[in-house]
DNA sequence: TGTATAGTTTGGTCCTACCATAATGGTCCT
DNA sequence: AGGACCATTATGGTAGGACCAAACTATACA
């Protein structure tokens, strides 16, 4: 395991709790244990378990109310929901990678439009250097994946939208902790280099249009190569499970 | 006041200290009170206070730990946010409503590619009806805009993207709550005619550019209904605000 | 068969006590 | 006078028990 010392006894319970209901153990609508009974059962009070609870609530994954806690529809959860969900399985599931991505590209699309309309000239210049590194032939595929990141945020913060930032946080802080999956996608960064300086053109002369052409190529290729990565990741897994 | 009656205690203290937070009235990084002070303070226990502490963390407004209860950046926290953030002042502050509909408009962007993409021909079939009445001119605003909001609806469920659903669904859930500051902006049909159309030829033909750009033109219409009813009704507060 | 009702379960709240850790303040040494 | 070390204190984390009100269940009655 990696840490448990650090971790609280309502923590705990909520993550069990959170993954049992992402895991599809209690069918929606049904009533889970109540909290006398989770409390014995996870050798924990019962203040443990309420505190599991609230945030079980906030997630949008029950209600809880006199009746009992009931389980709500995965459509009515919240957002930070997606990391525990890809973290269920060894390997992310592949489909649900490809949705967020797809919504990712689309985050970043909006960004970069934010971007172009709000943004001073000082920051798009350094919107640019910043951008430019994608193109960096010298990297290892980590420091790709640290610039392509770096990107993004940038992207994000510039876009001067503090929705876009939430969401976009979510995502990421979600993302980083799924990391350790070692999913790193070996990048070719050549492929990189003409959207980018497309990219680069069109920032410099503010055109919205050309620059949603240009990021949505890099989203595109970016996609093509995490989806890559993932996909052979599962081979192997196959492979290693078929041993067994 | 709406209904006090079935919120628990916990979530009272949740929401004043949330509130207390988003106006400013902690510094980031400043300590909360301690659990036993505020307990005091709102004639609650303990355990109260504890529960309202669980959700101001997964809310991300808050760090809870050994030393006490932090206060976090706006920018780290949750997308749930948006709605107490909007709802604060009397009339929603106009810059934070025209961010977000700028996020909402590219969701929008991106069910629509997603479902342009994935969806069956009858699924195809039964959106158009659904964006037809978008430019149906014998409905009263209030009609109006429950359609507005079902083909948003519509469009998300169709794209068949569990994350683009999860975020529309805090975002709808989010303005539904908010909607009683009677903010109806009043249509005129006619405007929405032509780019309803436009879409409902491009989704026809499965052409996603086209779609792309009727849908941004129906949002940008939306958007400006929204701001302008938003601009009006603070005008009548100032004015209101004058006699007082 | 449908309905009213009593009993049971369950969440909501409070209280008290104890532990472990972080924050604080004082003391001692250099 | 300044800094390192240590005891004290405040704070969160947890446990257990108690009581109430609302919701659920099963029973008895009409």
């Amino acid at each position: 395991m990696t840490e448990l010392n650090s971790e609280t006894r309502s923590d705990q319970i909520a993550h069990v709790l959170r993954d049992d209901i992402l895991a599809g153990r209690y069918r929606v609508g049904e009533r889970l244990p109540s909290e006398r009974d989770l409390a014995a059962r996870f050798h924990a009070s019962r203040g443990a378990v309420r505190e599991a609870f609230r945030r079980l609530e906030q997630l949008g994954l029950a209600t809880i109310s006199h009746g009992g806690a009931r389980v709500l529809a995965l459509e009515d959860a919240n957002i930070d929901i997606i990391g525990p969900l890809l973290a269920i399985h060894k390997v992310p599931d592949l489909d649900l990678v490809g949705q967020v991505l797809d919504v990712i590209g689309g985050l970043y699309r909006i960004a970069l439009q934010q971007m172009i309309e709000r943004a001073s000239n000082e920051e798009l210049d350094s919107a640019r250097a910043v951008i430019g590194q994608l193109a960096d032939l010298s990297l290892t595929a980590e420091q790709q994946m640290q610039v392509r990141n770096e990107v993004g945020q940038f992207l994000m913060e510039k876009s001067h939208n503090l929705l876009l930032r939430l969401i976009n946080n979510s995502l990421r802080t979600q993302f980083v902790d799924n990391d350790r999956s070692g999913v790193l996608p070996q990048a070719d960064a050549n492929e990189f280099i003409e959207p980018v300086a497309q990219l680069d053109e069109a920032i410099k002369a503010r055109n919205a249009e050309l620059a949603d052409r240009a990021i949505g190529e890099i989203a595109a290729i970016d996609r093509r190569l995490i989806l890559a990565a993932i996909t052979q990741q599962l081979q192997q897994g196959n492979s290693a499970g078929a041993q067994s």
